[in-house]
DNA sequence: AGGTCCCTCACCATAAATGGCGAAGGAGAA
DNA sequence: TTCTCCTTCGCCATTTATGGTGAGGGACCT
């Protein structure tokens, strides 16, 4: 596939409005790049997937059935990379995982892959895989060809994703003030009440007047809670 | 600059072993790209900061005086998209977002800019930025041209800088059970322990050791700490 | 000039978290 | 098989956090 086709399908996947578009993208990128199947999935904060592709429906429910999604060498793999990986690369030395890949070959998955992480805001974490029957030489050659294609691709993708979920990712809270920043992010560092007051040189009381400010606005439950809050929303760095 | 040319550059980041020529990279891409300034910078999970580029000692130094890190559209307006960003595009209207600018364009940034933001595990976030001061259309001609080119060196920017802070990153910290996540999880969520122990149905004491073992594996303080520590690894996600 | 938000401090009773300790069955790895 | 780690539970004294309310001075915006 030239450079050029490769723009066209971002053209195309830029013209997506519906999930059912972007399922019928990922058949035109199988049938473009002449590979088995193509598939992207998110795996979002609640365990929640979402995703499309190639896959048939009884490899799907196979998988959700057996849970693979925790066991998975590809999204474990992928979950501390940044680089694309090659399914080869990966290991598959556990048990459930071994057990995991004979299972997806049976359902005409594999034994070649070839997955790309893609990262959003607040921690959004979504696969883009390739995978294939052909050999290991021949399936090396295709990858090192369109390597730079795809992680455009997968991330133009990714883009479309996003944008179709909006209403899951838009919700942005309010802006903490400096003090209560700065107090979160004591207590985000394991400090106690006391000594976070110290450190900023305010009494305990002041202190929690912060606490509980930013407790509100963030919506929070509690100074965990809002720890954790203030964490994804990156208004505090740890 | 052609497409070969961006391929090239990546070969020669791909090469790079230190800081320094990371740093030198900046100055090639600057030179190569025919703006006045090239600057990768990633805030890392403990608030400190690892960055090279092309701004001038006093702009980096007026910068981290004024704190201008939470204050800057760039760096909080990449954190909630996915696509580059053109500086134009941001919100500007703050007083502090103003004054920043006003500042930046008296050391010879801006007022164009154009920003990537990159994401890797463990929620590191960088931001990969080109600056300039010609006209807004001569500007979005540029962009437009480069846009995929610069997305690719910019990870490949990422990588290496992934690469050269492995030390940093690698820290691995132990791996918590499925149980320990889900109790992490719940307390980040604002339960508290009761409820999150009637969420997954165990004693409030059986809660308690995941609490507490979580703690240890992370070198945690607190259940706070430990939340915040979880998070931040990637370990939980709220 | 008035409103809004930020920073600072105080008090008090109650609810919740913490720090250790001990124990036992089960699964998986070497 | 032995060993490690996970999961589950119990107890107790002590420290900490929480939820309200009230209040004054200062900065900034309209």
């Amino acid at each position: 596939m030239s450079v050029n086709k490769a723009i066209d399908m971002q053209k195309e996947l830029s013209q997506a409005t519906t999930l059912e578009e972007l399922q019928r993208a990922t058949e035109a990128i199988r049938d473009e790049y002449r590979v088995d199947h193509v598939v992207y999935h998110w795996v979002n904060s609640v365990g929640e997937r979402f995703g499309c592709g190639t896959y048939s429906t009884e490899w799907i429910d196979r998988y959700l059935e057996k849970d693979y999604l925790y066991n998975d060498p590809v999204i474990l793999g992928c979950f501390y990379r940044f680089d694309p990986v090659n399914w080869k690369q990966l290991d598959w030395s556990s048990k459930g995982a071994r057990e995991m890949l004979r299972d997806a070959m049976d359902h005409g998955v594999g034994p070649q892959g070839f997955s790309i992480p893609i990262r959003g805001p607040k921690g959004q974490y979504a696969v883009f895989t390739l995978a294939d029957g052909r050999n290991d030489q021949d399936w090396q050659d295709l990858i090192e060809a369109r390597r730079k294609d795809l992680i455009l691709v997968s991330h133009a993708f990714n883009r479309k994703a996003l944008e179709l979920e909006e209403g899951v990712f838009n919700l942005q809270s309010a802006q903490l003030s400096p003090r209560e920043r700065s107090t979160l992010t004591l207590l985000a560092k394991g400090n106690n009440r006391a000594q976070a007051a110290k450190e900023l040189d305010i009494s305990e009381n002041t202190l929690r007047v912060y606490v509980e400010s930013a407790r509100h606005k963030l919506g929070a439950l509690n100074t965990t809670h809002a720890v954790a809050r203030a964490l994804a929303d990156g208004q505090i760095v740890v």
